[in-house]
DNA sequence: CGATGATTTGACGAGCCTCAAGGTACGTGG
DNA sequence: CCACGTACCTTGAGGCTCGTCAAATCATCG
């Protein structure tokens, strides 16, 4: 039942950077299994120390931190493609919580054998650590938009941050792809209020920028949205698949 | 001139996982030289491909990101003993850049060694990967500050950061420690402008939290600006030393 | 058909930004 | 030795963005 890693779907995709014949073996044995859970269903729990690691293979989450007071920051919206767990096979615990905003399928691997990965293809290690390079450059950007962007520029370069790594993924169909998350989702991500960001987001359909209801979001003008978040248009770089 | 890893001034520090003799002697071959340079020069700018890593051996430090508007997002204050470089070393080019605030002495590497040392040390590498997570982890905290706190707790927040790495640096003394940055990179740290971090630092210096004047940073009650920047005073997780 | 969760809209006030000006320390050159 | 420039810190005034509170609408579901 459980697909390959030789017949692995996302392997095609033009923003994974290619794999040897090697990797994908080293993958197949690393690889226990596929998981699939329904939407709301929590995978990591923040502080935890989770005996497996995942890959996203289909299907979209969030990664989250709960503060004292209760309140919730989103870290990152998880694509396919997405590698769970790092900090846990390293660090020990995970630092943040991740759960599935729709249903998903993943990829299974043993936390014990992570280190004996390594050992034995340490090529696939250096991946891991440019994986994690990737998610700090990513955070970087967040931190930028979100300290320094007013709510419509940040919510403009979350929308076209979330289509661009869609629209890789091949998720985009017409200018418009699914996304299963909530306004409050993207409120908790770029620190803004529920209802502000509501009203925010209105103003972006007014302006017939971009337009997320029903569960769909469609973006009509890349370039003026891109003008708004103050990004240039370049390409997602390249990054490994694990 | 340059010390020798084995007496690397740094390991004795708890702050950082234990090296075997045989990782020192790793470092040792990895280590190219020193480099010391003065206050406020740039080492590495973004979208750059240093041929040269390094860790910071004395003095601090800032990661900042420059936005199109011409804003500027502190990512992080550099301390003695941080990595500097990685995303370069994996990916090939900065996400930020790197500049010195106070005077420092670096440890060089050779970026072209990169690779060839992490197939012949993985542990080194798998230590390399637990940095990025460790960074990856710094970062999403970040995000919770500047995302969902007011200024002054994110400012409180902030100073305990510096304050409690200081301290595991050895750079405390008698609830006091340098600090060689400015108002405005702290504003810029936290999504603040510098007016409204002037007025908030006099408030915390009026409430006798923390105060921070004439390059000296002074922290009187931990417990209760933890209260206020909304943390738990735990200490900073162990980490490796490259 | 009541209950729950998500989205929407309005009113109001506070937190933070911007603009503006002044103060202090320090270095440089006449 | 003093005038001047520069860099950083400080303080005040006014206004806009955004958060909070409150309530209505709508869809889904048992």
């Amino acid at each position: 039942m459980a697909t390959p890693c030789s017949q692995c779907p996302l392997r095609r995709h033009p923003i994974f950077k290619p794999m040897s014949e090697q990797d994908v073996k080293a993958m197949q044995k690393f690889k226990v299994g596929e998981l699939i859970i329904e939407a709301g269903t929590p995978l990591l729990i923040e502080g935890s120390n989770s005996p497996q690691l995942f890959t996203a293979l289909r299907g979209m989450g969030l990664r989250y931190k709960t503060t004292l007071d209760g309140g919730r920051q989103i870290v990152n919206f998880i694509f396919p493609g997405d590698f769970i767990g790092l900090q846990a096979g390293v660090m020990g615990e995970m630092a943040h919580s991740v759960e599935a905003s729709s249903k998903m399928t993943l990829c299974v691997f043993n936390r014990s054998e992570f280190w004996n990965f390594y050992k034995t293809h340490p090529e696939r290690g250096f991946d891991i650590t440019w994986l994690a390079a990737v998610e700090e450059h990513f955070l970087g950007e967040a931190l930028t938009a979100v300290g320094r962007r007013s709510a419509l520029e940040a919510l403009s370069w979350a929308l076209l941050r979330i289509f661009l790594r869609g629209e890789q993924m091949g998720l985009v169909h017409n200018r418009s792809m699914e996304l299963p998350f909530r306004q409050q989702d993207l409120a908790d991500a770029m620190g803004l209020s529920l209802v502000h960001t509501n009203k925010t987001l209105s103003k972006l359909r007014e302006r017939q920028l971009a337009n997320w209801s029903d569960g769909q979001l469609t973006i009509n003008d890349l370039a003026k949205l891109a003008v708004i978040a103050k990004v240039e248009l370049e390409s997602i770089p390249q990054r490994p698949l694990m």
